[in-house]
DNA sequence: GGAGTTTGCACAATCGATGGTGCAATCTTA
DNA sequence: TAAGATTGCACCATCGATTGTGCAAACTCC
């Protein structure tokens, strides 16, 4: 009917027994507490009536406990970050722990900020994905003693779970290598990275990555050839048409930094004719299903989503988040 | 340094004064309870110090607030559903509320479950958002005094904001009608619809918006035109493949009705030659930016998530989510 | 049928924050 | 300087659930 509140003390009322003995009865400890079989029907019965719902804040603060679980990410709407909140999610109900996600933007002192509401309402653990500060949020967590791990982007003060982004580069490297023409003009037969900023690790492991096999196969490199333009789309666009004048049209292979960027490289893209994208060759370290099927040929790597959580939660399950290991996961090159 | 828990009560000891003292000076309301600046300050810096975080369960449990709304999504991993998520956290952030995002799958024993969960929780509101049973959900958010809102699917025990599917069904029909080609073959000389299923109510005005312009233009359409082979991406590249070797090539134009189903048609699409591709001409209902870029000309029809939000929240502020209207938002048709 | 055991539950303290109320100490005013 | 006003804070009940402890009543056994 139109129920009112009903906390344990009404339910406890209408049964006409004690508040404790409703609370065993809901919470699953009545065997312990020798609750006879009839009175636990009845409670749960007028429970089921009364539609009652447990009170986590008032359990929560009696048990020190909440049933929370964080993850920060970045944003939402970008296909990497928001796979890992649905994988999160499955991996943190399998756990009986209830998922928070939240987007901190990039943002330092969002960060800081979000992670303190999450103390506030006493998550059990976090995971701390791309964070541009992870350090911070480290520390936080640990004069809280909450459980934490890095994902994506490593901190010093936890251990983290990375993508090997080094291997991982490599590989699109040597696939742009293989399967792109040698250009006529000499500027224009280079590969080129672009996208991130190298005060980034992952960044600074994929230029690397990039580097090395470049070296490896033409010798020295040309500072040039690695653009870190930033994260954002219109930044992508802006520096690869800049790119573009430079050289004086495409260079022989394109590697760019994440599907963001990629965003900006297309829009660029979508402005020349198709015979001169085809001249060149793409590649892009992250994965979207949309992208797989542009107009021109491109290289993806996936990151092996289920691979990083699954070894996050591993660390936690452990609880061995404060030994400050790094995990490397590698990623997938998708065939085209 | 290695600060302990920290309560109300380890500060008051410190600062010598009593834990109500401490409260009042901690949640601002220090004023009207003509507590002495300087003791104020005392109190602050030691708060400071020691690292306190207010337990919001224990202020929850107090003053039966929780400062938490909700959001429930069917997924994370879709353009349109984690960009209402990053939309909705911006919003709930300038209300002073905590967002918590969660996905239940379309899965209605799912979507009771989660919203239990956030009940228990005490969140304040709640944004029901593509529900597959919303009724059910308000039915429980109502006997727990929950104000909630559903959106982009409508029900009928809450106010609801959704995109004027009929409306936008009717442009983007109108403009692959205007920029297809006609077809030889009669049968293939026709408008398809893709995607979604018949019982889902947005499908359902956005099928009657394609086929009243359809029948405004041609009279009668064919019952086949309607192909709503559900949501997931591997039916609706089943469903795009067998029409195809049904009409024995491409229809004149395909009304895809989500991006999800797009993953799908593209990827059967993919498998077709250029020329072929460029004969027909596609429409989908959703955007994505990088369906914006594919190897194929696609219109698309962009929902307007802060127009559908922020009339949400309207409601939510006005305190009128029971009067069960419906507000319809007009979506985009974005020009190629 | 009395001692010992088991069954079934009630009592009360507790988690941390909040806010109504009360009360000294100080200040004001005639 | 006595009566009244103001300042500054402490006290305590309360929110709802949990859990250690205690204690009758019922049951067992010789």
């Amino acid at each position: 009917m139109a129920t009112r509140k009903s906390t344990i003390y009404d339910l406890a009322k209408l049964a006409d027994v004690s508040a404790s003995t409703v609370s065993a009865i809901l919470n699953g400890t009545w065997k312990e507490r020798r609750i006879a079989a009839k009175t636990v029907e009845k409670v749960q019965q007028l429970a089921a009536e009364q539609q009652y719902t447990l009170n986590r804040q008032a359990s929560g603060l009696r048990t020190s406990k909440s049933g929370l679980i964080g993850m920060l990410i970045p944003l939402h709407d970008n296909r990497f970050f928001s796979s890992m909140a649905q994988t999160f999610e499955t991996l943190a109900r399998a756990r009986g722990l209830y998922p928070i996600v939240v987007s901190t933007l990039r943002d330092p002192a969002l960060e800081v900020q979000t992670v303190s509401a999450l103390i506030s309402y006493r998550i059990e653990s976090l995971l701390v994905v791309g964070a541009t500060d992870p350090d911070a949020v480290s520390r936080l967590c640990a004069s809280h003693h909450v459980a934490h791990v890095n994902v994506d982007l490593p901190g010093t003060l936890a251990s983290s779970v990375i993508s090997d982004n080094y291997w991982g580069a490599q590989q699109l490297t040597e696939c742009l290598v293989a399967h792109s023409q040698p250009q006529r003009a000499a500027r224009r037969n280079k590969l080129y990275f672009l996208g991130g900023v190298a005060s980034d690790y992952a960044t600074r492991r994929r230029i690397d990555g990039f580097t090395d096999t470049l070296v490896a196969q033409f010798g020295p490199i040309d500072p040039a050839q690695i653009v870190a333009c930033g994260y954002e789309a219109p930044l992508a666009e802006a520096a690869v048409q800049a790119l573009y004048q430079r050289l004086g049209g495409l260079p022989r292979a394109l590697f760019v930094n994440s599907t963001i960027a990629l965003e900006g490289v297309t829009r660029f893209l979508k402005t020349l004719p198709d015979a001169e994208l085809a001249r060149s060759t793409f590649g892009c370290f992250d994965w979207d299903p949309f992208a797989a099927y542009l107009s021109f040929p491109l290289w993806m790597v996936r990151q092996d989503i289920e691979g990083l959580l699954g070894a996050a939660f591993d660390i936690l399950d452990a609880g061995s988040y404060a030994e400050g290991r790094v995990v490397e996961i590698k990623p997938a090159l998708l065939s085209m």
